[in-house]
DNA sequence: ACAAAACTTGCAACTCTGTTGCAAGTTCTT
DNA sequence: AAGAACTTGCAACAGAGTTGCAAGTTTTGT
């Protein structure tokens, strides 16, 4: 493990420093997508937030993380799996909000349907967020 | 306008004030979604934020407007035309944010199709929300 | 192995967003 | 027209996110 986050880091041309390894670690330790709060808490305070903020952003731009649109609007990452990279995210898949253990998901396996928009928009983008009962809370 | 605007309220045993009456008056002649932003800027400051926030509220409770999860995840707010009420939202149509003109429209003429989830998942909701380049701006 | 260059971090200070309690004001009911 | 019910503005606060800067760490080149 160790060993696989330093070599994330350095494909992305990023300096392996305590802070970056250990909320890597974090993400690829962890099955649902995390809030920037989750991970103050699970590194025990032991960064500054504006470190937290800036290591989040760094991972988002390098293509490490992708974020996630939640319908109460506040803001969840989680891994790329897609080999995405510098501004070119590629994973087109669904992501499922449990409303009753509040975990967020990828669902790798559903990607997001095409759908036909009226003549005249152009299509860039499309985000799908199923809210339900998780698999495991059923 | 005026007329239909006291009406909407009455209907919904809401009190018919001016702030309420103005900020149904901005959306009724919107025909993009309002963020609580756009609202102050709109009503040229005339009304507390608290208020402006207030009403928001109460109107998402009735069912008035609905809000947008956009893809930055800042929160939008528009009229549903579907006829919603007290907590039960019905309007299942697809979002759309243009990336030129920033505009955040309801594309009513499109459901949001259904999506088959991995067994043991129970979905209660999905928003879609496409980002690209809108008519106008096209 | 070392020094210099390049990059990262923590801190302090700040802005922006949203929330709450309360008293004064307005709207609705009779 | 008066009282009850509801709405508003204010002040105070909590939380989320940003920025500049100096000190600290990592990387690179010798
Ligand atoms: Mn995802
Ligand atoms: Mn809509
Ligand atoms: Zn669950
Ligand atoms: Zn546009």
């Amino acid at each position: 493990m160790e060993e696989q986050i330093q070599k994330i880091l350095k494909h992305n041309q990023l300096s392996v420093t305590g802070g970056r390894t250990k909320i890597l670690e974090l993400f690829l330790a962890q099955d649902d997508a995390l809030a920037h709060a989750d991970i103050e808490r699970k590194t025990g305070e032991k960064f500054d937030r504006v470190t937290v903020y800036r290591t989040l952003q760094t991972f988002l731009e390098k293509g490490i993380i992708h974020s996630i649109p939640t319908a109460d609007n506040s803001v969840k990452y989680a891994l790329c799996k897609d080999n995405c990279s510098e501004g070119h995210h590629h994973d087109h898949h669904v992501h499922f909000m449990c409303s009753v253990c509040g975990k967020t998901l990828c669902i790798d396996e559903v990607s997001v349907p095409v759908v036909n928009l009226p003549a005249g928009y152009k299509v860039e983008q499309i985000q799908m967020i199923v809210t339900g009962v998780c698999k495991d809370c059923a």
